[in-house]
DNA sequence: ATATAAGCGAGACGGTACGTCTTGTCTTGTC
DNA sequence: GACAAGACAAGACGTACCGTCTCGCTTATAT
């Protein structure tokens, strides 16, 4: 007896729209990108989708929930802030802080930042989302453990801890919307990772 | 002659109601706290201070700026969110972020942290802000530089990067709603400060 | 093939609902008597007919246009302000003149009456549907056509200035909220269609 | 004794500012003629005229107060609707509705007149100002009466409704917005004052 | 083939809040 | 004490969105 053989009654009627869908999650990117999760209004990501309000409403209970989709798609954050993977941990970390703090010196990627950390605090799942995805869980935890394991950091680092100290370390510089300056980056890592083992 | 001598033609008309004025500060805060950044109404507020809308718009030009105000005069965080002084930094940080961390778990104190990353996030001023003195420029960056002085904590540590670090770290967690654990203070700062030295 | 056949589109999309109309001018001619056109406002109007004010301003432009539309549908006027036909003119007339002076002398009926000619000066639409429908060009004007024709009124009368004179003395004591004496009607008549042909 | 010898206690502090009233009532005239009766502020009136808000109302109760003194002082009508006098009191009455008539042409005139009724029903003393004193007590019926007396008008026509005949068939066609034809002043006087006279 | 049902675009609806404008009163300092 | 300036509580203005609810159409099964 296979799993497909105890199936539902099949409902009737037209089927979801992948084009509305596509065109809403676009059209919410820009909004965001544009205005800013506050001000983005669900009246406009519909007209600007050439889409009735309703079509949102049926498949998505919030702005919130409609961001996050966005942000699981990978459409709202540019493709240079996936964390490099060169072999050498402290560089590729170093690398990935560079490009984000650079990213935060252009009102646009500022915007999208301030934006992205609205939505968290407005809405547990986005919140949950950033911690989880952005970076504490998957690549950037991952990336130090990997590096623990290759001798490159020190045994016994608690690994959650770090990642939420780096993460951290550039929301709060996003929120004071302070300008990168050379060496940043460096500085941050010997904090958090501890002074750079140079020749013996 | 002294520089007092040559006054400003000294303007006429009624002078600001300092009663307005911090009954608008009382109920700003409170909504808050209530309802959170976002979702907060300048109307609810003049109406809950007995006031007209007019005097608000008249003395700040946004929600930022009134809730900056609030920030400033300390009326949205609790006292016991300064950082403790008893000579040991590591062990008053420790304390400190504990009591963050511990705040965090309960709803109330979890919107207003999340609130008020909300309002940095939509307010340049607030962002500025909450960088300055909720504790990298002031009192944790100081206690820092103390300790550097007294030995407790290596010297040539940047300080505003581990301030940074440190804040941030709290803030990722409050934006992932992240329950507290025991030992989640001490972990944080042996990656942030580097590991205890413990006897000898 | 018939003309109807090749129809606009079909604008799709709810249609306007007929009970907010209704409840809309409903408020509106409470409005009107209760407070008078000047000092009736848009807001009271939504609250009254239970409505949101957008349901308004979706479809009238103006206060002046929701009262026209009040005045055209007779919910403005008192039903025995309409110009009796018994086969007289001039009885007819003289008891509608003194109809409506009597009604000056109640304060609800002056109200009613400067209001609408408040309205009027107010609102282009207002005046022209005064001037037109309220008797020059409709009741009063036909009544004297008719007077005329049946030998009644001296031929050669000059309805339209006939109708305004008229019409326009009510308004004139409406404005100086002249009390009715007895024989107000007949004076008047007297003035403007001539002296009464007593015997003869 | 003179008629000044028993004074009252003599008030002390300065004395009203005639330069601020004559400023007031110029402003409120402008702004009659500007914005019509129920569109002008006291704010407006006040910041034109460089005087305190409070100065108008030390010393008008309403809108319609300072509209009527504004009236009474001859500031809102133009010197040309003043009733010549040449002797011929059918001529000048001609020449006079004449001109009111032209006058309603030009949107100003028109706004004028609009505004002046506006003010009349909202304004109680206005209204009756305005029966008094724009024609009825006044020029007009004064000179009815003159015409009576020299033969020119039949005997027994009752003043006061030939003069509110006149004046409001006048304000009928302003509400009405009705352009001016030629021939209707004559046809008028015709309807209010019969037929005229001629060779016979 | 034909009912039946869901999705869709459009858009009206009752509401809430916005930020502006005006009202009439009160307050401050000058003349 | 009148005045110019201007703050104040109150509240209406007209606009923007909210989230829900009809419409009339277009798909898709299910009978």
């Amino acid at each position: 007896m296979t799993s497909e053989s105890r199936q539902p009654p099949a409902r009737r009627g037209a089927v979801r729209s992948e084009a509305a869908r596509q065109a809403i999650l676009q059209a919410t990117a820009e909004q965001f990108a544009t205005r800013g999760y506050e001000h983005m209004s669900i009246e406009g990501i519909a007209s600007a989708a050439g889409v009735g309000k309703q079509t949102i409403y049926r498949w998505w209970p919030t702005k919130g929930a409609l961001v996050t989709e966005c942000l699981l798609e990978g459409r709202l954050l540019p493709d240079q802030l996936t964390l490099p993977d060169t072999g050498d941990v402290r560089a590729d970390l170093r690398t990935w802080i560079d490009r984000i703090l650079t990213l935060l010196d252009d009102p646009t990627g500022q915007g999208l930042w301030t934006s992205l950390i609205a939505a968290a605090s407005d809405n547990v799942e986005i919140g949950r989302k950033l911690h989880d995805s952005l970076g504490v869980a998957s690549s950037v935890t991952q990336r130090l453990a990997a590096g623990v394991e290759a001798g490159q950091l020190a045994a016994g680092t608690p690994l959650t801890e770090t990642s939420e100290a780096l993460i951290g370390a550039v929301i709060v510089r996003a929120l004071g919307r302070i300008p990168a300056r050379p060496g940043d980056a460096d500085r941050l890592l010997a904090v958090v990772l501890g002074p750079e083992q140079s020749a013996g």
